[in-house]
DNA sequence: CCCAACCACTTGACAGTGTCAAGTGGTCCG
DNA sequence: CGGACCACTTGACACTGTCAAGTGGTTGGG
């Protein structure tokens, strides 16, 4: 059909919304996103929304697999990209698409607007940090051994506070006013400098 | 106006609904908190906060403020009981208090639901966190000096994650842990020893 | 050929929310 | 007494998520 629209792809309805969601979540974040909100930039009735999704947890799920989704294959090609896996590689990668998908990044670890147990957003997330502890547990073959897990999760929880802090403004108001980007590069070179 | 600064029988409507809005932040999150709840539980008609407060986002800033002044104060006596000040002890406390006050915490850090200039929550939130980087300071003073301000930020980006990721349920997801009080112990642990 | 079933929605209603304008009762002060 | 000020309240508005019921189009079987 005439698909001129300078909008978002034609595709089925529940597709549209996913689209809708997404760009709110960029534009509005993710305090100020409303189902009809999302319902009129899809062109679809205020209720389209609760047929595809069930209700607003339902398509925010949806919304934060996908997001899982993509954080894993950027993880991905960043160690393709790389050849080696590193711990360093993994941890600029996760800051830098936690930064620059601020919104999604927020929701995906909101389980109190998500359904938490949802079998696609508990496998699209388990998909995504497994990479991380596998990485950690390649690198340390060679030194540690013992803690290789706990290394794997408290370098998650460093990026991991990294990316809420920057995103939050917290450190920017701490720390020097200068380019957050550097700062951060700074602190992943200091953690990881730390570690071996 | 017989009475000075601080009450405490009979509060005013204004302390009373600070108080109200933390009630309601521990029995239904951050997520689920209105205004009109608020007003209910303490006592006051619907507009009540509007009048006090201006809008939402200011009786949240005045309750994440307080959340700040709170946060200071047990750093504070954490370090004045053990006499010297340490990261570790400053980490373990800022975890606990992030676990001990989930809701709080996260509202803390949420800048699209408060006025994130305002001069009170600024002071309070420099006051706390400027703790913990004259800790690192005197820390470090001993061994690796130079980097010690990227140290110090880097420290409370692992804390403060590993309060997100174990407040949102993502760690206990992953790692297969039952206490998740035991793995942030272990995590702690693993930290510290990497420091030095 | 027709009619039923199903799908992908839409329409209309409801209770609940934050915000605003205007009103109300009390106390203080000159 | 009269006004000013304070600490609210009342009532309204637009907006939100959710629900029940309806609508139009396609398909499949008798």
């Amino acid at each position: 059909m005439t698909s001129d629209g300078a909008n978002e792809d034609q595709a089925g309805g529940r597709a549209r919304l996913l689209a809708a969601a997404r760009g709110e979540l960029l534009e509005h974040g993710s305090a100020g996103l409303s189902l009809r909100g999302i319902a009129r930039r899809a062109g679809v009735s205020h209720a389209a929304p609760k047929y595809h999704f069930g209700d607003r947890a339902g398509l925010l799920t949806a919304v934060a697999a996908a997001g899982f989704g993509e954080l894993a294959s950027a993880l991905r090609s960043a160690t393709a990209a790389e050849g080696e896996l590193s711990l360093g590689v993994l941890g600029r990668t996760y800051v830098a698409f936690g930064l620059a998908n601020r919104a999604l990044f927020e929701l995906m670890f909101r389980p109190d607007q998500l359904h938490p147990d949802d079998p696609d957003l508990r496998a699209a997330q388990a998909d995504a940090i497994g990479l991380l502890s596998t990485a950690v547990a390649a690198e340390s073959g060679t030194g540690v051994t013992e803690e290789a897990p706990e290394l794997a999760l408290a370098s998650w929880a460093f990026a991991h506070g990294l990316v809420a802090l920057v995103r939050d403004g917290a450190l920017q108001n701490v720390a020097g006013e200068d380019d957050p980007a550097l700062l951060v590069e700074r602190l992943l070179q200091v953690f990881g400098r730390v570690l071996r």
